[in-house]
DNA sequence: TTATTTTATAGACGATCGGTCTATAATCGC
DNA sequence: GCGATTATAGACCGATCGTCTATAAAATAA
């Protein structure tokens, strides 16, 4: 009801006068302002950075438009800049925040004491495999992909996506010593490299994953990735 | 006459806004139409699809637009549109191109008879660190930017790119059967498998490289391959 | 030569979309 | 209650993409 007349009001105004800032006589404006409470919405800012997430996963910084995510995610522009300064304030919480969640599932992995270290990256491993094919091959590494076309980011954003794969080859390279230690890895084997080579091939196996939506890149990577570490003797 | 009708609309409309769009009175405009054969403008098409690599490399295909294109080649919009009938047509045509270019490179090098086949293999990355070098690590791998955002692209990319991939990857596993030949390369070794690997990874070390600007990622891969596929006996 | 057609360039234009900003309303603190 | 704060709706501006017209050199035909 007062959703039609506002409806009317908005073409009339619309139709007449494009530009007149009009301060409407009634202001029964529905959806302007802040909304009820009762709305369930339980936190804009947490949707926003889901949904771009998703996204930015799927189409990387450049393609995806504040206005996709907005979509996906159901919220108004006016939110968006309520929480986010810019487009480049909101890209630095999303690689925040997915290394933080990619962190704890690496942890969760690669430092599983029911599993001996290289098992543990094979899970890790087939634990990408699920969730890559569980989104169709459209989602890849939030990481990958703004690195991949970072010289055409903030500047800011280098330094942020290095350190985030430094973290990351950490992990592994902690796992690796432990193999080692173990007797599971030459002595000889330079766990460090190791750990970065991992990484520097894993994201060229997710991006060829997508490419090819299949998993087979991701097995390829990690078949080769082990005979040739595992037979370094 | 038919242009002043036009601009007059156009003003009618826009005049709200104080945009004047004046038309120069004198059609005197300098450099309309055809210009003179003494430019040795060799080829524009040529020229269009040269920074169109250049951009495309750097910065991928949805951040290049088509005026910086156009700027850097300095030509202008019309010639584009008169050689291209859309930016997803320039597109296939910087990937043919491209795929053409780096074919014969690899030939040159993976077919090298001076040459052992694993050495031809080195002396193609040393060639690529030299390029990425030259080029202060801001142009990639065209294809492997097309690859990451290929959920942005035309649908009519993904084959495109999978099948330059397919092309790359049947050469390196030529000189792999060559070293295996050779005795070179475990007798047990999948080379096909091996090939992929290759490109799996060397994607991922050139997009590793652009993001750390330094040959590194490069090196780091390639010793590790070589250290995996030539142990593993 | 002169007239006509073809080739090729210059850049204006419209539609659309990205990012920013303003207006507005619900809620909170006192 | 009443201002201050929180949060949303959407208008606005500028940039980009692809089309279009105007223009003129070059090629060809008469």
């Amino acid at each position: 009801m007062q959703v039609n007349v506002s409806a009317t009001l908005l073409k009339t105004s619309a139709s007449k006068i494009p530009l007149s800032k009009k301060k409407s006589p009634i202001a029964a404006k529905l959806g302007r302002g802040r909304p009820p409470k009762q709305s369930l919405n339980a936190d804009t800012k947490a949707l926003l950075i889901r949904s771009g997430l998703e996204h930015l996963t799927e189409y990387g910084f450049t393609a995806s438009g504040i206005d996709a995510v907005l979509k996906r995610a159901g919220v108004a522009k006016g939110s968006f800049y309520y929480y986010f300064s810019s487009k480049e304030a909101f890209g630095k919480e999303l690689i925040a925040s997915y290394d933080a969640f990619f962190g704890k599932k690496l942890d969760a992995h690669l430092l599983d004491e029911n599993f001996e270290p290289l098992e543990r990256l094979e899970r890790y491993v087939a634990d990408a495999e699920i969730m890559m094919k569980k989104y169709r091959f459209r989602r890849g590494c939030l990481i990958g992909n703004l690195g991949q076309e970072v010289d055409s980011l903030p500047e800011s954003y280098r330094s942020l996506l290095n350190d985030v794969f430094f973290g990351w080859q950490q992990r592994v390279q902690a796992c690796l010593y432990l193999a080692q230690w173990r007797g599971q890895l030459a002595a000889d084997a330079n766990c460090k490299e190791l750990a970065e080579y991992f990484w520097i091939g894993w994201e060229g196996a997710v991006s060829r994953a997508k490419l090819t939506q299949s998993v087979k890149p991701l097995r390829c990577f990690f078949t080769c990735f082990i005979a040739g570490i595992s037979t370094s003797q």
